[in-house]
DNA sequence: ATGAAAGCGCTAACAC
DNA sequence: GTGTTAGCGCTTTCAT
């Protein structure tokens, strides 16, 4: 139990060997020492209560064992099983992980993404960025390992990604809210300028494209990811005498906001009006009645990129560097039940 | 747009400078640098795409600009609020911070502080651990700054800590179910060995004490802060014939799967029994019914200690060190309506 | 099996 | 204003 930080000369001199010894200990390095010098470096080490530093470390190995993981909010519970599955994989493997949000925000992402440098992470782990492509493009020229997650649009911008085929997701969302008999489906987004925003978008209006039906501008609203901003699309639409018989949405929280307003105002879900969420997290089974909404398996995404991105940063190859799962749509209390439900288990 | 990373002395030698003088520039000390100079060093560093290397300069400084941040499981709903408490004042103050779980065990915990010494952070913040006084003792030694949420019990253990009184908390709660009539009031906690989880139980035995009603056995519960462990209680409860007439909990979360599992049983909430859950987040409005629970404001607690920590880093003296916040009893809809309610607010 | 020495990228006196 | 130099704590050849 002593004051201060020992530092490996320090040891080295204690027992009366050279630093090179101690390090080889303290790397237990195979060979190289002998087991009684190994015991007296060891026992003075736990005796000195030494701890080698890891930063000195890193920068003689220019390895530093830690990676960035960077998501739009860490308080948006879309986010926390994404950290775990990012976490609990680095944590087996000694990595450490410095989170940091980007707020949606591309400024902010950029900074963010310059920090990681700075601390030169072995790798980042990026969550559905808003950076633009050109940023991204140039980002790659730090040579950082770079793991995409919800963000599939363009491979050559990272090693590797995994990420919900949210034009999929948005597809399924809307052409089953109109093949129900709905004809004014409201498109609820989050915060604007996500890829995967624009990409569900892109799936709503080619179902209505399938249907032969127009897709109206005014049943496409944008806010941010919020429950509140949920409430806020209902209080909208309904003030404003905007006629619609269902709502699809870009996360589960926006969809209770919406539920939960909507019945606030009196509107039966599902009888009236029906609504989808996106993400199916935990909470969509908890919150009552429970939502209907598009699943993707967050927390195996998360480990997946994990798994990845440290195999791009040990130079081992990566096999299916980019991946695009296949959303699925879950059927719960603020759909309609149909005959054909069953189509989409 | 170039292919490697460069050293501050590439950087100089390409300027026609030294070290010295590129340091002062990215550091930029006030004086120092002639302007010209200064202008055509900043302009290769921007050319060269050169980012200096905060390891480096870490080892060289001996402040890493990182903080640990260490809590039970990130994706338990109760944490990602702490989390933007704790990351957002960290950047603007311009540190990182490195986020790890515990999973509420004592082990994992040390092993996860044990490995923000090794990565040299400036400073801790460990949310209710589990750790024992003996190790934290010891763990002192390290000499880290240390800063505790959520675990008051004891302020030698760390530099600065905030928390809300649990004791009272619990009180609160089992007394004002006892006030109400209740007389076998059940306790359901989460996972056992939390400071947090004796001290409310503290609490709860206080209240039973002035009402002069003893603690029975099989009313208090224990598992873990789930909401399916929350479910679990009540079929346990209810499978074994248990009777009792009212619930207080150790988290909302418990809470939510409590009312839900009563519910799904047939059992009226609040008529039949009464729920109150703890913490108060988010979560309990968007549920229905909405939860009666015992509120702290965590994201600025969480503010709270990041301030602090990063005083005692900075050396500068921290008043109140140590503080503890009262808790308040928010009456919703899982407790009945009395006319005695307000004096709680 | 062990040690000496150079080097990783940076900072911080101290000198000029 | 700018350069020289000596570290910071570690790893890593290369000797012995």
């Amino acid at each position: 139990m002593e004051k201060r930080k020992y530092s490996i000369a320090e040891i080295a001199q204690i027992c009366g060997v050279s630093k090179a010894t101690v390090s080889r200990v303290i790397n237990n390095s195979p060979s190289g020492v002998g087991e009684k010098t190994r015991e007296r470096v060891l026992q003075t080490i736990e005796k000195m209560n030494y701890r080698p530093n890891a930063l000195a470390r890193s920068v003689a190995t220019s390895r530093s064992g830690m990676v960035g993981l960077i998501l739009p909010d860490v308080s948006n519970f879309f986010y926390p099983k994404i950290i775990r599955g990012v976490t609990d994989y680095m944590d087996t493997k000694g990595y450490s992980v410095i989170v940091a949000n980007s707020d949606y925000n591309p400024e902010q992402e950029a900074k963010q993404l310059l920090n990681m440098i700075d601390k030169r992470v072995d790798g980042i782990i990026l969550c559905s960025g808003v950076s633009n492509r050109e940023f991204l493009t140039q980002f790659r020229n730090y040579h950082v390992p770079l793991g995409l997650v919800g963000r599939t649009f363009d491979s050559s911008l990272s090693d590797t990604g995994i990420g919900g085929d949210n034009v999929l997701g948005g597809y399924k969302s809307a052409s089953y809210l109109l093949r129900g008999g709905n004809r004014r489906v409201v498109y609820v987004e989050g915060n604007p300028g996500t890829s995967g925003s624009r990409q569900r978008m892109e799936g709503y209006c080619k179902a209505h494209r399938e249907f032969g039906l127009p897709v109206r501008e005014e049943l496409t609203l944008h806010g941010d990811y919020s429950v509140e901003y949920g409430r806020e699309a209902v209080d909208f639409l309904l003030d404003r005498g905007i006629a619609f018989d269902a709502i699809m949405t870009g996360s589960d929280l926006i969809a209770i906001g919406i539920v939960s307003q909507l019945q606030a105002r009196g509107i039966q879900v599902p009888e009236e009006v029906e609504v989808i969420g996106f993400d199916n997290i935990e909470l969509t089974t908890v919150f009552n009645p429970h939502l209907s909404t598009v699943s993707k398996p967050h927390y195996d995404m998360a480990q997946h990129v994990a798994r990845q991105l440290l195999r791009v940063i040990e130079g081992k190859p990566v096999p299916l560097a980019h991946t695009v799962v296949q959303p699925r749509l879950v059927l719960r209390e603020t759909t309609k039940k149909r005959d054909y439900d069953r189509e989409y288990l």
